[in-house]
RNA sequence: GGUGCGGUAGUUCAGUUUGGUUAGAAUACAUGCCUGUCACGCAUGGGGUCGCGAGUUCGAGCCUCGUCCGCACCGCCA
């Protein structure tokens, strides 16, 4: 990085100017054996002092490093004196000469210098923080929410946004560069029920009624189409009013984009590319097309909609080899579907045991869990040996590939239900194996979405992705036989990175009959399709062009890359598990002068 | 709405299994000593509503119930 000199230069101010101007001539991180002999003024924080009585060592801290200063008590006693004084996290501006150090410390970027403090101002003093701020912390979570801007001062929060930024700009120039325009869309928009809950603002100058929070930009950026931008991108914020996760916050941010005159293919290639170039900016790794699964086969190989595919193990269908043999619990059930898992055989009891609790546990649901060990000696040991005979495990054996040495785990019941539990116990699998190493990166598209998805609760279908959603043309005459909706394909595709889903888009329904079609499948009356989404429709109806479109999970996506879990430490501010600002101590109840204005009156919760 | 784990010094934790004298450690902080440290070292010192409330008991940090808070997960997230 340029010497914070050169940039002012650069910005065209005179010279004379920036020396009576500038606090610094230079940040913690930049100066070296090169700059030996000039003098310097550096401003930071301050990390830590020494005192060893005849001298005072002292870190400075700013974004770009730590430079040690020096203060000794025989040529400045005075100076020496103040130093010592000084607490941790003073903001402190000192001027002095660059020295080659005596023992130099190759640790740091800057240990073959030090600065001669020739004068030393104290800008401002600080209360000893709660928490040390350093690269690993003493502080614990929530001690950290609550004081997130002196958490944000540590080096690995730093490098995290500083991730961010590369990110969002790596994305704005690269979309840029292929003509996308990026176009703001409002934060108080129209309130539709579909989808998550709305945040919702109340409107002073029109009583009792409210905006909502966009859950996307979604039909604006349709709109966008129809006004002929035909390659819009945002990094929208958007808000869902649920429950949170660690990879899950109230307010998020997508880039989203849509494209007009496209097809699916087009759609696929571009943000492909997007997100290759991003890989290769930040890791430096080079990919071939990205693999691509269709929904109903992610499901049947891995059961789940988002597969890791950093490891194999993917799931093998036994139906046609267990059942028939006497085992009540495999012959009842829809499905009997196995993983093997290499070179586990030497499990022990209580290890399988762990693994049977795993799958047990309500968030799962399972009821048991079958294991055959294939045995170095070709021999075999299972959980159900009473039913199955030598022959029918090695069967069973030859059927899931298994060599000898692996450990084939069996899941069985109803369809759909034993594919998601075997999904998280392959997860579960590949952790303990470290098979999921999180430098590693795994991108795939999942598509050929089903268009429609049954909810017993309203004994009515959704949209899977949203009403504008196309439906894959070789299924699109399915929409007039109602018993046949459940097994329409959607031209719909999702982008998984690591077992993430990072993004997800479709092809738009761009003809008025097929989405009147749509909206009477999803059980909406015209006036109810009118009243939601009137404006979309009626734009629709002036020429609107086909188009598609797909949105990331730009802070998903950033902590994949930042090889972490948890998106919190990739947003500046974020909310915490109940979603609450715990350092702005937020949301808060409001006046009554307040309510009053905006005509709101509250209900105690007893009477609820 | 539900499940699990946690809450003890400024901070991170031990102590809870088996209730029993003055609740410990590390670190941080303060004071003093120390001229080449860089997790400096040495010495001394201060620091506690054991989340909160009720109960059991001669006695509760420890057991019971309730409650609040945090984290992870299920439901939810078109």
């Amino acid at each position: 990085m340029e010497p914070l000199f050169v940039v002012f230069l650069q910005s065209g101010i005179t010279e004379k100017y920036i020396i009576k101007i500038m606090y610094r001539t230079n940040t913690c991180g930049e100066l070296n054996l090169q700059n030996a002999g000039q003098t310097v003024t550096l401003c930071g924080w301050l990390q830590r002092s020494r005192d060893l009585g005849g001298m005072t060592f002292i870190d400075l801290r700013d974004r770009y490093g730590i430079t040690q200063l020096v203060f000794n008590m025989e040529t400045r006693p005075d100076l020496c004196e103040k130093a010592r004084k000084l607490g941790r996290e003073y903001v402190l501006q000192a001027t002095g000469k660059v020295a080659e150090r005596s023992n130099k410390n190759p640790k740091m970027p800057t240990g073959e210098i030090e600065i001669l403090v020739e004068e030393l101002n104290i800008l401002n003093p600080a209360k000893t923080p709660p928490f040390t701020i350093e690269e690993h912390s003493d502080g614990g979570d929530d001690l950290r929410m609550k004081y997130r801007y002196l958490d944000l001062r540590r080096t690995p929060v730093m490098r995290n946004l500083e991730l961010r930024h590369r990110i969002a700009m790596l994305t704005r120039n690269y979309l840029s560069d292929l003509h996308f325009l990026e176009i703001e869309t409002p934060c108080l928009i129209k309130s539709t029920p579909e989808g998550a809950r709305d945040f919702v603002v109340p409107s002073r100058m029109n009583p009792g009624q409210f905006y909502a929070l966009p859950q996307s930009p979604q039909q604006y950026k349709q709109l966008l189409m129809v006004a002929g931008y035909d390659r819009y991108f945002q990094l929208a914020r958007c808000f869902r009013d649920e429950d949170l996760r660690a990879d899950r916050q109230p307010e998020f941010t997508q880039i989203d984009c849509e494209m007009s005159f496209v097809e699916q293919e087009d759609v696929l290639q571009t943000f492909e590319g997007l997100l290759k170039h991003i890989l290769k900016e930040v890791k430096g790794l080079e990919f071939g097309a990205f693999p691509r699964i269709t929904w109903n086969d992610a499901m049947k190989y891995y059961g789940s909609d988002k597969p890791d595919i950093r490891f194999g193990m993917k799931f093998i269908e036994l139906n046609d080899v267990v059942k028939g043999k006497g085992f009540g619990v495999f012959d009842n059930a829809e499905l009997v579907v196995g993983i093997c898992a290499e070179g586990c055989a030497e499990y022990t009891r209580k290890q399988l045991d762990a693994l049977t609790d795993f799958v047990k546990r309500p968030q799962i649901g399972a009821s048991g869990l079958v294991y055959i060990r294939c045995n170095g000696d070709g021999s075999f040991k299972s959980s159900v040996d009473k039913f199955y005979t030598p022959e029918d495990l090695q069967r069973i054996a030859e059927h899931c590939n298994a060599k000898a040495g692996d450990l084939i785990l069996v899941l069985c019941g109803e369809k759909m239900k034993v594919r998601k539990q075997l999904s998280e116990l392959r997860l579960e699998m590949g952790s303990r194996l470290g098979l999921r190493k999180p430098d590693e990166f795994a991108p795939l598209w999942v598509i050929d979405f089903p268009l429609l998805e049954w909810d017993e609760e309203t004994q009515r279908y959704y949209a899977m992705h949203h009403p504008f959603t196309a439906p894959h043309p070789e299924d699109a005459p399915l929409l007039d036989q109602p018993e046949r909706w459940g097994d329409i394909r959607a031209n719909a595709y999702d982008i998984v990175l690591n077992g993430n889903e990072i993004g997800g888009g479709s092809i738009r329904i761009h003809n008025r009959d097929m989405q009147n079609k749509m909206f009477h499948t999803l059980g909406f009356t015209d006036e109810k399709a009118q009243e939601q989404f009137g404006f979309l429709m009626g734009a629709f109806e002036y020429g609107a062009p086909p188009h598609a479109g797909l949105a990331f999970g730009f802070d998903r996506l950033c902590a994949i890359l930042g090889e972490a879990d948890s998106i919190r430490d990739f947003i500046a501010f974020p909310k915490n598990n109940a979603g609450r600002d715990m350092m702005a101590d937020a949301p808060s109840p409001i006046s009554n002068e307040q309510l009053d204005e905006l005509a709101i009156r509250l209900v105690p919760q007893e009477e609820k």
